[in-house]
DNA sequence: GTCCAGGCCAAGC
DNA sequence: GCTTGGCATGGA
């Protein structure tokens, strides 16, 4: 691994809240330093620290340009334009959306996001992580990083991971996700269209060829169309969300699937992805909204 | 030890 | 159409 000195350059956002994004579940591969995330964007590691009106990021190959990383930080958007979308009377979508000011979508590789999703499947979100951190570290390209640093890997090419058996993943505690993980790898590193298609197809067609795939429903489906493709309308409904909403918009009853997806479609606007990140993170940095079981606030 | 986790799927109402 | 159990694994 080649090592140097980190170059670096300076962002300016408005507002941006940098924690809550890398570390709202929507991205798995961000640690937390002192002040400080650490990252790997496709082959390149990358060091995050929020300033009052800019994002300082530090990487270790001089880059040409950084809009690689504008790109996928989303820094550069009107995020007001986003909010302004959002209901107006809507009490509880506007009280997530103060708790986490700032808080935006990323935009990931397709392929890293469908796997990793795929991996995410009735698992906790840490554990998602130590998944994605064994398969990174057994299949993926070293990045460089800089002297004396731990080192970090890029995620394992669909190639990559397609050439591998169901035991070798299994031993990245994969589990029953694994059949599907490999499945999922064949068909993308036997289609190379199929995963850049998806921005350019109507959502409902795009998630239709997504849910072909053994082992992607709809959520894990929108999922991959929100984080990765571009369709700001899709609304992955998890555990976390379906207590919420229900909680929030359908007290003392339990909608069904069919009011539900009615309700998500009519009522949060065209930006409804967005108001899903707010209401998902808001709902898990404040337990008591959902008290699944016990909350671990009084 | 028990329950459940950013689900999905096949089977059985 | 909706509900249920199984699928690996390990936090809480």
């Amino acid at each position: 691994v080649i090592s140097s000195s980190p170059h670096q350059t300076t962002l300016p956002i408005l507002r941006y809240d940098l924690a809550a994004t890398l570390n709202s579940g929507q991205a798995f591969r961000w640690i937390p330093h002192n002040d400080d995330w650490e990252g790997v964007i496709g082959q390149r590691w990358v060091r995050l620290r929020l300033l009052p009106y800019a994002i300082k990021a530090q990487c270790v190959a001089h880059p040409n340009d950084w809009t690689w990383l504008t790109r996928y930080l989303q820094s550069s958007i009107c995020l007001d334009a986003i909010l302004d979308s959002f209901p107006k009377h809507d009490p509880h979508l506007q009280r997530a959306v103060q708790s986490c000011l700032g808080l935006r979508l990323l935009v990931q590789d397709p392929w890293e996001c469908l796997a990793s999703f795929i991996l995410s499947s009735s698992k906790q979100i840490i554990q998602i992580r130590q998944i994605i951190q064994l398969l990174t570290e057994s299949f993926g390209v070293p990045v460089d990083v800089p002297h004396n640093h731990p080192p970090r890997h890029a995620f394992p090419d669909p190639h990559v991971i397609a050439r591998l058996d169901e035991p070798q993943l299994r031993a990245c505690k994969t589990g029953f996700r694994a059949a599907s993980l490999l499945h999922a790898a064949r068909y993308v590193a036997d289609h190379p269209n199929f995963l850049p298609s998806l921005a350019n197809l109507p959502t409902i067609a795009a998630r239709d060829s997504l849910t072909r795939l053994p082992g992607v429903g709809e959520k894990i489906a929108n999922c991959v169309l929100l984080f990765a493709c571009g369709h700001a309308s899709a609304f992955p409904v998890d555990t976390w969300i379906l207590r919420t909403l229900q909680q929030l918009y359908f007290p003392q009853r339990h909608p069904k699937p069919v009011e539900l997806r009615a309700f998500i479609a009519s009522h949060f606007g065209p930006h409804a992805g967005y108001a899903q990140q707010y209401l998902f993170h808001y709902a898990r940095v404040h337990a008591r909204i959902n008290p699944a079981h016990s909350p671990t606030t009084p």
